[in-house]
RNA sequence: GCGCCCGUAGCUCAGAUGGAUAGAGCGGUGGACUUCUAAUCCACUGGUCGGGGGUUCGAAUCCCUCCGGGCGUGCCA
């Protein structure tokens, strides 16, 4: 049952027309459904005219359905201004609002809300040109696309990957697909730390106890057991760590030999670690690691010097905040300098920065870019990106932080003994388990998997489950690590998607119908359609802001909205069985549906099977 | 000392630029499978938003203060 009025228009939508006289410059354009921003756009015309002020019409969601669909406030913030009771200003803007298309119903309740109750028609009209639109899904381009940076993931060179780098993967690898998606150009790159005070150690214990062979079988693993042999034996064999300091300096230098070691360190670790991404799915565009900008940083150094930013101290080159004018309050109260040089002449990782910050600008023309790194590094991004601005680079800095993996008992998650866990093992746990609950519910006949596919399945729900565990949470919060939570194929968690994705899909495969081709046009009649509706017609809108507040989790609980809503209006109307233009409709809705969901994953970087 | 983050239902968490009776999931209780996948769905249950002040027509949200927890802090990254 439809709400609020409707129009006698069926069949294919068209263009909406838009009285001219209303708000001549606003179009909603098309197939990029973004339903939110046109709202607002047209109650900003719609305060305009009624009240001569432009201002912010305040749009919200209600909180409550009995409420409609969205909620203007503006009139309770203007009323001061003007001088008139909320009620006075609102009724005028409800009425004028009442007359679009798109609004059944605009109603002033309590202090002066103006409630917007959406037009069945209106909305059928477009969610049917979102069901046409499988390219970009509904999901409309930015008005003006940038050259992005994302700098996620990160690992050491000579290190296991561990759950330390769990997060910075996931979410920089969704915010790079989110980014690109609304029209962004991205450049993913993976900053690696292989360059550094470590490598002396490692240059003189590979030739002191390493194994080539076992380099090029397990490099990981040998560089770790040479670098635990090698710092071990430097603590207490001076004569040891000063060849360490040699070898270092060799290299840094330029040393033939050690560089050709070095590089043997860099792109047998490389190797493993691509294998590791290839499991998650994640690509990069860059591997530009530190030793990337070596030849910079000397020249970083005396640009700071020359600029009068940065001064010697104890045989130290740093930033020191308290005596610079322009720094921010905040750093100089701190009095942390920012070390740029050691007195032993070597550079520090905050040098290394400074220059791929002007790298980025300069040799990429970057508009923005992010750095994907645990919050703890904090107090160093302040310190970077106010050297950045004091040196008058102009592009956007954006620490996207995100806090520690806990273990259930709110401790960082780490092994029985103490070290941190693999990345590698923690995803072969996730396999497991999945593959376990798989089985579970292949022997109680509620799933449908054949035995051949079990693996395929289990590791894109494993995969899967661990990915949407992280991306579901707000970033900035620590969060609880839980296996049963994870796995569970119920509740806010990636199985319960995967598995919404497959009802739907075995929908089509069920009716022989083609997803492609249903199309609709989309009525919406019972309520469960009307919610489902709803949600669907927010996707791009969400996409936006997901990408561009920088918060995937937007998005995994809009997914998780769509899921339910989808899930409800399966339960309770039949598709298949309907018949004429009720089943080309509900055909619609769920082609749509599952587009958003595989579209949606897809950003997240979760697979999606058809089957399950 | 200085700085950053956090404190919301029994548990895990959402609550963007302040908006109506603070929401999910898990858990608990009770229902729904001869009908498109019941690992699903529906209903119910559950809160001094850490405490106290302040600003505001309106505060979980902004400001102050106190309490509790985590993290960072001169030559690691």
């Amino acid at each position: 049952m439809a709400r609020g009025k409707r129009a006698a228009i069926e069949g294919p939508a068209q263009p909406m027309q838009i009285d001219p006289g209303f708000h001549p410059e606003i179009r909603y354009r098309g197939r990029a459904m973004r339903i939110e921003r046109y709202l607002d756009q047209l109650a900003s015309a719609a305060i305009r005219e009624t009240t001569g002020q432009t201002s912010s019409p305040l749009l919200r969601p209600t909180t409550d359905p009995r409420h409609g669909d969205y909620q203007l406030n503006a009139a309770m913030a203007l009323a001061k201004a003007l001088g008139k009771k909320p009620r006075e200003i609102a009724e005028p803007l409800a009425a004028k609002l009442a007359e679009h298309p798109a609004i059944a119903r605009a109603e002033v309740a309590g202090p002066g809300f103006v409630n917007l109750h959406l037009d069945d028609t209106w909305l059928g009209e477009r969610l049917t040109e979102a069901a046409r639109d499988a390219e970009r899904c509904g999901i409309p381009l930015v008005d003006t696309p940038e050259k992005i940076v994302v700098d996620f993931s990160s690992p050491n060179i000579a290190k296991q990957m561990h759950v330390g780098h769990l997060r910075s993967t996931i979410i920089g690898d969704a915010l790079c697909r989110l980014l690109r998606a609304i029209g962004h150009e991205v450049i993913g790159d993976n900053h690696l730390g292989d360059w550094g005070t470590q490598y002396g150690l490692l240059l003189v214990g590979m030739r002191e106890f390493g194994s080539l062979d076992a380099l090029d079988e397990q490099p990981i693993e040998e560089l770790e057991r040479v670098y635990k042999l090698a710092s071990a034996r430097a603590k207490d064999d001076e004569d040891f760590a000063e060849r360490a300091r040699t070898e270092l300096a060799k290299l840094q230098s330029g040393d033939a030999e050690n560089m050709a070691l070095w590089k043997k360190f860099v792109d047998t670790t490389r190797r493993e670690l691509e294998r590791t991404y290839e499991r998650m799915g994640i690509h990069f565009d860059e591997w530009l690691g530190e030793s990337a900008y070596n030849d910079m940083l000397p020249g970083v150094v005396e640009r700071l010097l020359a600029a009068g930013l940065a001064r010697e101290d104890q045989g130290a080159v740093g930033v020191f905040w308290q005596e610079l004018e322009g720094a921010p309050a905040k750093l100089a109260k701190q009095k942390e300098p920012f070390l740029v040089r050691k007195r032993d002449g070597a550079f520090l990782y905050s040098t290394t920065d400074i220059a791929a910050v002007l790298y980025r600008k300069d040799r990429w023309h970057a508009d923005r870019s992010l750095y994907v790194v645990d919050a703890r590094q904090g107090l160093h991004f302040q310190q970077l990106f106010a050297v950045a601005q004091l040196l008058g680079v102009e592009m956007q800095l954006e620490h996207i932080s995100f806090g520690t993996v806990l273990d259930e008992a709110g401790k960082p998650l780490k092994t029985r003994d103490g070290k941190a866990v693999t990345l590698a093992s923690l995803l072969d746990e996730a396999e497991r388990r999945a593959e376990a609950r798989i089985r579970e519910g292949i022997a109680e006949k509620k799933l449908h998997i054949d035995e051949q596919d079990v693996p395929t399945v289990a590791r894109a729900v494993g995969i899967g489950a661990v990915k949407y565990a992280d991306l579901r949470q707000n970033r900035s919060s620590d969060y609880q690590f839980d296996w049963d939570k994870l796995v569970s194929f119920n509740g806010n968690a990636g199985p319960y998607l995967q598995y919404a994705y497959a009802r739907v899909a075995s929908i089509f495969a069920k009716g022989g119908e083609d997803l492609d081709a249903a199309v609709g046009p989309i009525v919406l009649r019972e309520p469960p359609e009307e919610r489902l509706g709803r949600v669907l017609a927010r996707f791009g809108e969400v996409v936006h802001q997901a990408a561009e507040s920088y918060l995937p989790h937007l998005l995994t609980d809009h997914l998780y909205d769509l899921a339910k809503s989808f899930m409800s209006f399966y339960e309770a109307l039949p598709v298949l069985k309907a018949e004429g233009d009720v089943r080309a409709s509900r055909l619609a809705l769920a082609a749509l549906t599952a587009r958003q969901m595989r579209r949606g994953l897809d950003l997240l970087g979760i697979e999606v099977l058809e089957r399950m």
